[in-house]
DNA sequence: GTATGCTTGAAACAAGCGTTTGAGCACAGG
DNA sequence: CCTGTGCTCAAACGCTTGTTTCAAGCATAC
């Protein structure tokens, strides 16, 4: 029962934590959803911010590890060639978008929480966390810097940034908000689509000719 | 003394809200900081979450008038002509910038605040909220329907989710995360460049040829 | 059959929350 | 001088929070 208490405590509480945000869920939200006492998420995780931990890494490792092991074969292919621009951006962007269709309703909240952790947690927290991402990182951003060598290392990090916000905002609201609109559930996979050509083609954009990127003139 | 108060309670409000989010701030924390009593709060405002609603509106009424305005200086530009893109994503991407940069230190929080009040308050306040971006986003969405008249309606709308995405994001975490990186105060304006060529290279991105734009066969 | 170690349960803990109260202050107009 | 209004204050309200306590349950091992 033990590992099923457990299970059933890190299911519920990445749904509220996705739906609610991670101050505004309550342990008792939680446990009495899940039927389990009180208690048990203090003996099972030792606190509440522990609990967020478990949660967080039970879904970002498998992400990250897939994210990696599609660059590795994006590069694998491409040889000593610089590497082609989709293929990193697909690389990078389709784990969690796979992850949200493959792990079913339950945990559409998920990534919502993810792009939220920022916000809702202190500084040392988001620092422990950052490090789960620190590899992915840096591998996609050597990889990019490949594939677009007329990028200077700030316009390429501000690209990225940009990328990252795209990717964040659609997971999280992409959902609810199109489907509202139009067609009602055929979207997550033309969703990432168009996602993927929308970042390449921002990634590939020209750089600011009139301001040299240096520009420390610049008002 | 009174609008002093009033004040004093925004302004720290604006602050901390934007720093730890809406639930993590607590009414004391406020009004210890603005040197107020905590009454004052319900005195002036009503509530918390009417608070909330006071300090969002502060900022994002002339954000969003400065956008309109933009835009009918492009549309009147571009007489009848289909205006510029460039032109329409830098009216609606600047005034948040540039207020940003206007209203100095203090206010760093606020637009990371706004970014974050979808998944920090319930939903009748979203919906309230969201009344205040209606006309806007209709504007915007009509402008680039014109400016790229290639797009779907579908397609026209996944875009802009995008370019939201990244505009929130950065404005949320731009000035952090670059920061610590090799140019430290230069950022402001050049952000904002970045993002408007990269946006406009995104949503001028070509159409997904594989899978015909229409499909109302659609699944 | 008793002992051991892991897991649950109900109850209580102090602390913090948003909000309300009512007395007290300062200053206006009559 | 008195009264009324606008505002601030300390204190208290009832409630919820995360966490702790300790007894009870229940298998497995001796």
């Amino acid at each position: 029962m033990a590992i099923d208490t457990r299970n059933r405590i890190l299911d519920v509480a990445e749904r509220m934590f996705g739906e609610r945000g991670f101050p505004a869920t309550s342990l008792r939200d939680i446990t009495t959803e899940a039927g389990v006492n009180v208690a048990s998420v203090n003996y099972h995780f030792g606190s509440k911010e522990a609990l967020l931990t478990q949660v967080l890494e039970r879904r970002c490792k498998p992400i990250n590890e897939r994210r990696l092991e599609l660059l590795d074969a994006v590069e694998a292919r491409a040889g000593d060639e610089p590497p082609e621009l989709e293929a990193i951006i697909r690389a990078f962007l389709s784990p969690p978008f796979h992850a949200q269709r493959d792990w079913g309703d339950k945990n559409q909240g998920f990534l919502r929480l993810v792009g939220r952790i920022h916000s809702e947690t202190n500084e040392e927290f988001r620092a422990t966390f950052a490090k789960q991402f620190d590899v992915v990182f840096q591998r996609f951003t050597t990889a990019l810097g490949h594939a677009l060598p007329q990028l200077d290392e700030a316009d390429l990090r501000r690209r990225m940034l940009f990328m990252v916000g795209s990717m964040a905002f659609t997971m999280s609201w992409g959902p609810t908000l199109m489907s509202r609109g139009s067609d009602p559930a055929r979207d997550p996979e033309d969703l990432l689509e168009s996602l993927v050509l929308y970042a390449a083609a921002g990634m590939a954009a020209p750089v600011p000719a009139g301001v040299p990127a240096m520009a420390a003139t610049g008002r």
